[in-house]
DNA sequence: GCTCTCCATAAGCCGACGTGATGGATCCGG
DNA sequence: CCGGATCCATCACGTCGGCTTATGGAGAGC
């Protein structure tokens, strides 16, 4: 007979929920304006227009004041629900911007895996314990990517300074790379090799006044242009022979592959030399029998972080990479990065 | 050791959650804003502004799409929990609406209180099983001020149409009167009177066609100037008197109660004789031996409702409005209402 | 490499919503 | 019985949020 005005489709707000609950409460229209922080005309008039969208009057005077009406009761009544929901999330937010809970997708290549991530992870849960980690090893360029399509968060990688394009400049587009420390090249030689220099004077040498391009222990790479060389994984193996090229030589290369271990045990054994970054060192001792130094051309990578714009803007990202460069940053703080040339000779 | 931004006032908005749960259902922010109603760099740009409101991304771009962020996941995972809520609210709401609930809180004069008000609650139950009623029987004065202070939505009352001051004019302002019914003013005297005409023609008038202000059986007030006169509650007294003085006469009042079936008796019994409402005689069939006839001045009183401006915007209220005029406008339908004057003979 | 799709951004427009001032009605105390 | 205090409604006005259309850039698939 008659006819329902509107099926359903009264399309509530929470903020109309909490201001009936306040009106509900206070008995007021004046006092929960007040309560909710803005004047009387604005609830009033806020209030007309949601009875004007639903079609039903939500209050009527009553004397002085106001009453509410059913609809205006049914209202009220649902903004507990509604309003304890809305705070749950909120207080999920909280936990969330307060690091006390989120989650990191971490990526990082072979040397790094033993090495940074580990200390990294650990100091985070020391001072972040709801903060939840996952771990994906990978090359440079797929954890870029990965990075890239949104699976990872923070990739730690590295780039050499001669390959401005490769990897990087292709593959980092768009993407922001927070340089986070520099990873010295090392040559890795048989003990007491000839282009080794001498040990002269005390076997510590001064702590920290150590110039950075040309370490008092380096050698030099052309001296080694004889020798018979092992190269890493192909990225490694080319820019070895860049240095060696800007060296002036082309090295001869008998043995490939990216296991570093296998490459300092080839040393040990006398089947020729290397270049591995210092990181590597530190994740593996070398074996007896192998000395390491800088070269004097100051080769070297850079370990990299690499995030989406804006990703350190969530907080548990944001922190990761705080806790990051702070590690990598201060090798006072950090001991094992960058390694210290005289823990070659462990 | 790291400040939290903001200790909880993540203020949401139930807007908010309905957007990520579009989103987190459709994996897109095209077809979400499509699914929500509005055009794609609407949707975008209201994410961006929640986003900067509470300082985290809730999406990040993954490939050609985007992904939600662990604080979009929060907000779209609690959406179910908080528009189911809503949604039961408005459920509530389409209820009332749809005469499915709701209340109407009714208040009557006496003689109502056995007449109209029973057939419509009747009648309202009928058609509109989940709406309930409350009832106060009170005198005109007392249910118009219930109803202007909120706590009555419809008060029926009566109104002599001599006092357009005293308990309407005053008691009224602000609120809504509507007409329902003219309720005749029926002499009653001991059967026999002198003044009362003989009953010319057949037992039954002629059903429909009976002019309104002078009935085929009109009895002049005039003619009953000596006799002895029984008065009912006060409002009603002053009636009397207004209506004798235009016939021409005070009457002699020896009787007073607002107990119309004391009346009848006093009538039945030979105490005297009295102007009754019609609708007394419905709630109450005249005792043997009394007589009933309008006047030829066509004294009546009107039957209103009084309600608040806009209640009948009430679903409920208006509908009980609406069935009220119903009941008390087709005498066909609501044969009780106005009594037929051959059922005083009952 | 081209095209299609998806998201971000810019410019512009309109309506929602706030404030302050004012008026009417009610309640209360003198 | 009257005047002050309180509460709500209304009005006029200014501002800002938010939507739209148009456009650009980046990624994915053929």
């Amino acid at each position: 007979m008659t006819l329902t005005p509107l099926p359903s489709a009264f399309d509530l707000d929470s903020q109309t929920l909490r201001l009936l609950a306040a009106v509900a409460e206070y008995g007021s229209i004046t006092r929960a304006a007040g309560v909710l922080g803005f004047s009387q005309p604005a609830l009033s008039q806020q209030i007309k227009r949601v009875e004007a969208r639903i079609g039903m009057p939500l209050v009527t005077r009553a004397g002085r004041g106001i009453r509410l009406t059913d609809a205006g009761l049914v209202i009220a009544r649902h903004a507990a629900t509604v309003l304890a929901a809305l705070e749950s999330a909120s207080g999920e937010l909280a936990d969330l911007a307060g690091l006390r809970s989120g989650q990191v997708r971490l990526s990082a290549f072979p040397s790094a895996s033993s090495t940074i991530v580990p200390q990294l992870i650990r100091s985070m849960g020391e001072e972040h314990e709801g903060v939840r980690f996952t771990y994906l090893e990978a090359e440079p360029p797929e954890a870029i990517a990965a990075v890239r399509d949104g699976a990872i968060d923070i990739a730690i990688a590295f780039r050499h300074p001669a390959d401005r394009d490769d990897p990087f400049a292709a593959g980092s587009e768009g993407l922001v790379v927070h340089e986070l420390a520099r990873d010295e090249l090392l040559l890795l030689v048989p003990h007491g090799h000839a282009a080794l220099p001498r040990p002269s004077g005390p076997e510590h040498p001064t702590p920290s006044a150590a110039p950075q391009p040309a370490s008092p222990t380096a050698v030099d790479l052309a001296a080694l242009r004889d020798e018979t060389w092992i190269a890493g994984c192909p990225r490694c193996r080319a820019h070895l022979l860049d240095s060696c090229a800007r060296s002036g030589f082309a090295p001869t290369i008998a043995f490939e592959t990216d296991n570093f271990v296998a490459v300092m045990r080839m040393v040990a054994e006398g089947l020729g030399v290397a270049l591995l970054p210092a990181l590597t060192i530190t994740a593996s001792p070398l074996p007896p029998g192998v000395a390491a130094a800088p070269t004097t051309s100051g080769d070297h990578r850079m370990i990299v972080a690499v995030t989406r714009p804006g990703a350190d803007r969530i907080p548990a990202v944001g922190e990761t990479m705080r806790i990051l460069r702070r590690l990598t940053a201060r090798p006072d703080d950090a001991p094992r990065l960058p390694p210290r040339l005289d823990r070659s000779r462990v």
